[in-house]
Parts: structure tokens; C-alpha cells; sequence
DNA sequence: ACTATATACTGAACTATGCAGTAGAGTCAA
DNA sequence: TTGACTCTACTGCATAGTTCAGTATATAGT
């Protein structure tokens, strides 16, 4: 059985797509273009590409640089035409895996201060995205992309992760502003503050944008 | 050599802590109260309360219901010391996969209707997942929490789905609009949109929210 | 000459997913 | 009342994906 073709091999596929790669320059790449859409592990971005040579979508040989040699992989017609029908099928539903909203669920396992902590450690790993996105659009700017004809879908795929970014550090604050007023993690239950945020989010609405009705200041 | 505890084996470990479960009520419980911080396969959720077994943390007994048996697991002292020491570890860092996303970045490789196409597909998985959360919002208003007294944390963590959502919304239809100004999906490279999308964005100011620049209206 | 870092991978163990299969219990309709 | 369908309640197996350690050459700086 030859092994089957899965989003990630698409993802390889299409790099493969755009120049030849090494095995090393392709996880490279991935990491460092693919990692917010599409997060693998530099393992299996080495594993893809040998795939897709036995699939015939891709072709390989080894270049010599002095005493050392790596793997060169190209795509061939055949890969370029399973590309063209990828993009109309049906995508996989979206999944989003944060471990520090898990301890929130959970925090009254915990302390105060264990909550705060998660919630720093979050804000500090989107920051660091945040702020490296933000970066790179500064170099678009001066013509550093890498594939100008592309520079359109990269920066309209970077206006969405701003505003991922934005809108998770905007209700970190909120979050913060909202646990100061809870004396523990625990038995709290529907206090009068959480009544009013339920009510909001129960019409839709979001008590972050704009004015916010004035909660109660204490729960105390 | 005893199985290690993963973040999932500390997510059904919290499940446990609030009440004995069978597998079966685990797997639904984690399915619909986790997916969003956690999403884990149903197939990982029945193994995860064995290996909790294995380690002490929990014990399990079968009962009976006519002809057929399902399995009731209950957490240990010992399980609910780990629980307390989970909460002060380090937390992942988060991850999210959204292939609507990689199709846009590569959705060069075909059409325009292509790429709208995943658009809708991303706006219906969104769009199913925030209407649940506003109508659950709107049964704890009327009592309907399972565990009442974590109705601030369960309220909280909405909050922050909500905002996802809601962001991802607002974002789908701004992309929309920017590629209804693409005659293609190739070879754009930086247009005039392009560029005052990317100045906006290496200044670090979100293109979506308030009064935008008037952009140029046509790329064609 | 030595150290550190970047290049360039691979093997093996383990974690997690998808899917098919098994089987009893309840519900509704022809 | 028999058949179809759905819900409960799982398990086994193949495959996908991660983690980590290990191997080895090349290059840049002190």
C-alpha cells in the first residue's frame, strides 16, 4: 500500500511547488511560514518530502558539499496536478489547543496566582508571534519577501493572525481586570459581575469592545 | 514503566475531580465542554481514565444495567494531590490549526472560487461552535450549569471563545471583500491594497477595526 | 586549538487519531 | 411484532504525528 497524502504532505507539496528545496531548508521554511496556519514537527517535515517521492509527486537526489551531502526533493508534473485538486476539497474543521484556557476551566485546582501565572505564559507566547509578525511585515515593506508575486496572500494570511493576536491580548487584559475581583479561584458561582457577563455573551454581545455597562465593582 | 501523565491525562483527571463518571459520559463531558480548549479524540478519552487507573489516581468498577456493564471511574486522594500539583507546572504553549488558512496562503494553486470556498467552509465550522456557546450562555442564565459553583469560570473561558469567534467573523468578511478586488489569485504580488495593508500592519495597527484608510478600489 | 552554533539528518519509543467492529437497549412505525 | 434506526458503551488495529537522543560535518569567533 503506498502511503496516503494528508494536509501536511499538501502543505510540503505546495512549498515544493514554489523551488526545490533541501530536506533542511523545507522544515526550516515551514517553521517558520507554515507554523500559524499549519504547526509541525521538524521530524515529520523531514518525513513528508520521502512521501512524496514515492508517490512520484516529488523527485530527489543528493548534492555534495565537501565531506557532507543532502537531499534535494523537486516536484514533478504529476505533484503539481494532485496540488491543482486539493484546493477544492473540503477542508478540516479548525482546532485551536490552549492549554491555559484548560487551567482556567480548572482553576480551582489552583490558586490565584497559578491562574495569573498561565495567563502570563500565554500573553508572553503570543507576544513573542505578535511581535515577530509585525517584524516581517516591516521587511515586505522593503521588498524582503521571499516571493513577491505571493506578497498578497502572505499579508492578507498576516492581517489574520494580528487580529488573533489583538483580540487574545485585548481579553488577557480583560481576564486579569475580571480575576481581581474574585477572592478565590473557587465556589463562586454566578456572582453578580458573572450574571452580567453571561447576559451580554447570551445576547451575543462583547463585553470587551466598546462601552461595557458598568459592572459591580466587587465580588468581595 | 508506568504510562506518564499528559495534559490530557490532567484534563480527565479534573473531569474526575468534580464527579465519578463512566467512559462513556467522560468522552461526551470532554467532547462538549473541552473542545475548544482541548480538543481530543473520543478514542483518546476512553484511554485516558485506564492509565489514570494504572497510575492510582483513580479506581474503576463495572456496573450492571440488565445485560450489559460500563465502567464507573472514580478519583483517588492520590489523583487529587496530582491535580494540585498540575497547576503550578508550565503550560504548552498554544497551537492552532486551521486549514482554511494554509489554503489561502497556497491559494494560488486555484481559483478564486476555491479560496472562497474555504472561506465559507471556516465561517460554518466558526458559526456552528459560536451559536452553541451564546445558547449555552443563555441556559446558565436559568440554572442550567452542571456544577454551579464554577459558573465564573466556565462564564469567563465563553468569554474568550466568543471574542475567537467573533474576531474570526469579522475577519472572514474583511478578507472577502479584499478578494473580491483580485482578479486572480496569482501574481498579484503588492498591489496598492497590499501595500497600505502592510504599512498598517508593520505599525501594528489592525486593518479590520475602526476607521480604516480609504484603500484604492479596484486592483484590476 | 577550542568552543559554540548552524547544517543535515535518522531511529526508536511513545502519543494520538480514525475507523471499523461488536453488542445491548429504547423508540417508533408499518 | 418485526424491522429499522438511534443511543449507549465500548475495543482493536493501522496509521499519523511528536519527542528525544544520537550522529556527523562545516563555519565563525576567541
Amino acid at each position: 500500500m503506498p502511503p496516503r497524502m494528508t494536509t501536511s504532505s499538501y502543505a510540503v507539496l505546495a512549498l515544493l511547488d514554489l523551488k526545490p528545496w533541501t530536506g533542511y531548508e523545507l522544515t526550516h521554511q515551514a517553521q517558520r511560514s507554515l507554523r500559524y496556519a499549519w504547526p509541525k514537527s521538524e521530524r515529520l517535515l523531514y518525513s513528508e518530502p520521502k512521501k512524496l517521492v514515492e508517490l512520484g509527486f516529488a523527485t530527489t537526489h543528493t548534492e555534495k558539499i565537501g565531506n557532507r551531502s543532502r537531499n534535494v526533493y523537486e516536484i514533478t508534473d504529476e505533484g503539481h496536478d494532485a496540488l491543482g485538486e486539493w484546493t477544492s476539497t473540503r477542508t478540516q474543521p479548525p482546532r485551536m489547543e490552549i492549554e491555559a484556557l484548560l487551567r482556567l476551566l480548572f482553576a480551582d485546582h489552583g490558586t490565584i496566582e497559578d491562574l495569573l501565572g498561565a495567563l502570563d505564559e500565554l500573553e508572553s507566547d503570543i507576544g513573542e508571534h505578535h511581535e515577530a509578525i509585525v517584524e516581517l511585515m516591516g521587511t515586505y515593506l522593503h521588498g524582503g519577501h521571499p516571493f513577491p508575486q505571493r506578497t498578497h496572500l502572505s499579508v492578507l494570511f498576516a492581517t489574520f493572525q494580528i487580529e488573533m493576536f489583538k483580540s487574545i491580548e485585548r481579553w488577557i487584559e480583560f481576564a486579569r481586570e475580571e480575576i481581581s475581583h474574585w477572592p478565590t479561584t473557587t465556589e463562586l458561582g454566578m456572582t453578580q459581575r458573572t450574571e452580567i457577563l453571561t447576559r451580554l455573551l447570551s445576547h451575543d454581545e462583547s463585553p470587551l469592545s466598546g462601552e461595557l455597562p458598568r459592572l459591580p465593582q466587587q465580588d468581595l
